[in-house]
DNA sequence: GCAAAAGTGTTGAAAGTACACCCATGA
DNA sequence: TCATGGGTGTACTTTCAACACTTTTGC
């Protein structure tokens, strides 16, 4: 979406996708954010985003964007809203179909040191002022991942194949940014039927060895 | 969406918006279809819907469609997500926002008369074979307007502004398609703070009158 | 007084929440 | 043996589900 378009010329409206890529690491949730050029824009931070192009559908597109931003592919992207305010974009008429995806920050590491210094990722709770209705987006998709943490998959995204209870844990609290009990969390996560022990431990630990257990 | 794009010599795809509109009529869920004549989906039926012009948001647009195809304005129009897969529409590369909505069936009777004999009400577990995508974007709609019903405003649309609880009842059996515990419902629905009572009384009605209620 | 719909409570089950101690391992 | 994190159960509260009779009105 930091393209012109010149769509103003056009009598219908355009398509892009905004995804908001989210990671934990030390404890934050953090998204990615890349700094804009163009005007009236400039040196602000936006979500990665691009035009849907004709021949892809649009969640494809997505992937496509997510992959460019952040070299992740096969992560599991969510549709999250269209947003589609005229004002929007001052660049022309596009509506945006926003995404949102939980990548494991260790799988990008390399990628968002090797790209250029305007990709970074930002502690949520801080991002104020973005570009476009970026701030509304990323509410958006804040409150939606929040909602649908403990009834889906969608934070295998963030950890290994295999992993402990207590990581898990964690994870959700970062998420969710409160305290779990760690009884009830183990009670709920495994009566959801959503992950299963593989019947092994994580040795190694300089404490007693931890179960491990992967999605389902 | 009946209308030639030719974006295939765009490169982006455009946007169009499509409503599933509801209403209840003697006891059955209903959305309104019209019929196409445009090949490949002649004779076939879709739901109302049209490409979003430049100058109007896609809220507006989907407001617009709806009081071209019922008459029916200001009704609250809910997003339910954006569909687009390449091939959904033949006529070109187009993004669909879909919506839906709820609207009396009487404040519409006019209109569905007097309008010519391609726009029809279906009732809703009958309907197949739509064009385009249009089954799975009305699935969508359906699952969705049950999961909410209960926790917003969205059934105000089908009701008078005044109405009983036995009316709201009646109305909420038939969008569940399951019978509703009489007393059960009333407590959940008063603890829920979405509706209260005017003060008032039904009166005229053979049995004993029904205190009034009205959404907030 | 009777037909017709309005209105109202209790009990048991299930899910959620709060809370504290013992266990297995490596150092 | 101790430091570290792993692992477990119970009591209370809240929510959901099942279920039947009395009340008020018009005729």
């Amino acid at each position: 979406m930091n393209k012109s378009l010149g769509h103003e010329k056009y009598k219908y409206a355009a398509v892009a996708t905004d995804v908001v890529i989210f990671t934990v690491v030390r404890g934050e949730l953090k998204v990615l954010l890349i700094k804009m050029k163009k005007k009236p824009y400039t040196n602000k931070w936006a979500l990665p985003g691009g035009l849907v192009h004709a021949e892809e559908s649009v969640d494809d597109a997505a992937k496509r964007i997510l992959e460019e931003k952040t070299g992740v592919s096969k992560v599991y992207l969510k549709q999250l809203a269209a947003f589609g305010r005229v004002g929007r974009d001052p660049f022309g008429r596009v509506v945006s179909v926003a995404y949102f995806a939980l990548v494991s920050s260790d799988k990008l590491k390399l990628k968002t040191t090797e790209e250029y210094s305007d990709v970074a990722w930002f502690d949520v709770k801080k991002v104020t002022d973005l570009a476009y209705d970026h701030d509304e987006i990323l509410r958006t998709a804040v409150s939606q991942l929040k909602g649908e943490l403990m009834y889906s998959k969608i934070s295998a995204g963030l950890l290994p194949t295999e992993f402990t209870l207590t990581d898990l844990q964690h994870l959700y609290e970062v998420i969710l940014n409160r305290n779990i009990d760690k009884r009830n969390f183990r009670k709920k996560i495994q009566q959801s039927g959503l992950i299963k022990a593989v019947g092994k431990q994580r040795k190694g630990t300089a404490s007693r060895p931890a179960a491990l257990f992967k999605f389902i």
